[in-house]
DNA sequence: ACGAGATCCTGTCAGC
DNA sequence: TGCTGACAGGATCTCG
């Protein structure tokens, strides 16, 4: 389940080994995995060349030098990587998409469970994309005040809001708990029913968590690895996240696992209220 | 407009 | 041992 953190730390990785490279040709062993179809992505990207990766909330994004941007969003089990060509795995069941550049690496996309996908912007044409167009700010560029006003008044339970990409962007399951336990708000709690300060706490908690966890290189869970194949470590740090029913590493309370928004959910029946 | 819940997808694991 | 069902969750869709 590659976040917000996750994402920057795949991106990172991938800098070195596909910045100045053209993209030679493109293989969709599972078309379906490229948004617009196999075809498009050719046209947009054979014979360009890669000049910049960045991350937008969970996406990463490959800027063409044609302008043309690829957006690839992993969802669950999504895996991007750089290898030699003959690193590249035939027995990958999983692979979805591979683009082979210039150098002779192959930039793959592998997803176990095809959620994820590639998608290919001719220049201009990623801003008229509806999920791309409404996507919150960035919580790293966010002052907690700002946060909180993006909050204040909402009757949605808080994390809801925080899963919303709208409200905030690139935020997913394990970064909203771990947030929430720091801030010490209970996650069913309405936005609304929170006072100003509660939910700039909030902010500001969210924000050292995700720098923490860029930090620690993500957090592995089952599948997740980096552009080189390597685990993060920030799991390690989890302090409710799938720790339902172990003990509170702040108060030694039992951890309470129940569903919000849809989702799992891990928090301190003690130290968040 | 907003909120809530179902849906997709497959590997893993608990329980019988 | 082998089967069944629950579970994992980001974004989208439908319904109220």
């Amino acid at each position: 389940m590659p976040e917000l953190p996750e994402v920057e730390v795949i991106v990172r990785g991938l800098r070195a080994g596909v910045c100045g490279r053209q993209v030679v040709s493109v293989d969709a062993p599972w078309p379906t995995s490229v948004r617009g179809g196999a075809d498009r992505l050719r046209e947009l990207a054979v014979g360009r060349e890669i000049r910049a990766v960045r991350r937008r909330a969970k996406l990463a994004l490959f800027e063409l030098d044609s302008g043309a941007v690829l957006a690839a969003h992993l969802k669950m089990t999504g895996r991007l990587m750089v290898r030699r060509a003959g690193q590249v795995c035939r027995e990958d069941p999983y692979l979805r998409v591979a683009l082979t550049l210039s150098d002779g690496g192959v930039l793959t996309f592998s997803d176990v469970r095809r959620f994820g996908y590639l998608a290919a912007f001719a220049p201009g044409e990623l801003a008229s994309w509806d999920f791309w167009a409404g996507l919150g700010p960035e919580p790293l560029e966010l002052a907690p005040e700002a946060f909180a006003e993006r909050l204040a008044g909402r009757k949605a339970q808080i994390k809801a809001l925080l899963l919303n990409q709208q409200i905030v962007a690139g935020i997913g399951n394990i970064y909203a708990d771990e947030s929430l336990f720091r801030a010490g708000i209970r996650p069913d709690r309405r936005a609304s029913e929170l006072s100003r300060a509660q939910l700039k706490r909030l902010g500001t908690c969210l924000r050292k968590v995700l720098e923490q966890a860029i930090r620690e290189n993500g957090s592995s869970i089952r599948d997740y690895r980096d552009a080189n194949g390597n685990a993060g470590a920030f799991q390690n740090s989890f302090n409710v996240y799938g720790r339902g029913g172990e003990t509170c590493p702040r108060c030694g309370t039992t951890l309470v696992k129940g569903r919000v928004a849809g989702r799992g959910t891990t928090w301190c029946p003690e130290c968040q209220r």
